[in-house]
DNA sequence: CCAATACATTGATAGATTTCAATGTATTTA
DNA sequence: TAAATACATTGAAATCTATCAATGTATTGG
């Protein structure tokens, strides 16, 4: 994993709301419907929309379209190779 | 490990210049002294001075006053417990 | 003790991030 | 096909971050 990546990465896990998401998502078996978020975080749909950006951008999380609703899911694979990177630096 | 910690570690890990910070501290045995920083930074010294505080701030590195020199060592236990929270995430 | 060295802090500026209101786009339902 | 729903995008304001020049503070050497 680039060094470019686990910015990315880094700054997406960076923000109490994003990280709320990512525990949210787990607590619903890796699967949230955005509207589900909005009962969780008291911020206006937009806010969210960025903050799910966020975290898709830095492949956190998997975007699906259901019709008019959009599901996320988290991708465990890339915490993995997130995690093999912190652990490198520990020589 | 609370939010508000992983928040803080993760904004640290989320530039360029301190995640190279850290990597040279693994090269050089866990140890680096603030003058050789410079060597492979090309940033001025209050810049390298504001990364390394983000970093210590964040725990990640321990600070060391040795005389008129100051040593970083990296902090590897909390690393252990930031991975270990990103492990939670996966449920 | 004075000059030099090593690093931290302050102040200022440019750029990035967070947030919301307004608007846009796709999809479903009536 | 018109209205409603679900979410994304845009634009703007406020706050935060990164950077450097200048300055401050210990500590060491002469």
């Amino acid at each position: 994993m680039d060094v470019r990546k686990v910015e990315r990465i880094s700054k997406a896990l960076s923000d109490p709301s994003r990280i709320l998401i990512l525990q949210q998502l787990r607590e619903k078996e890796d699967c949230l419907y955005c509207h589900e978020i909005s009962d969780f975080i008291d911020l206006t749909q937009p806010s969210i929309s960025h903050h799910v950006k966020q975290l898709s951008d830095a492949d956190l999380i998997f975007v699906v379209k259901e019709g008019r609703n959009v599901k996320y899911k988290l991708n465990s694979c890339i915490l993995d190779e997130y995690v093999g990177f912190l652990n490198t630096l520990k020589g």
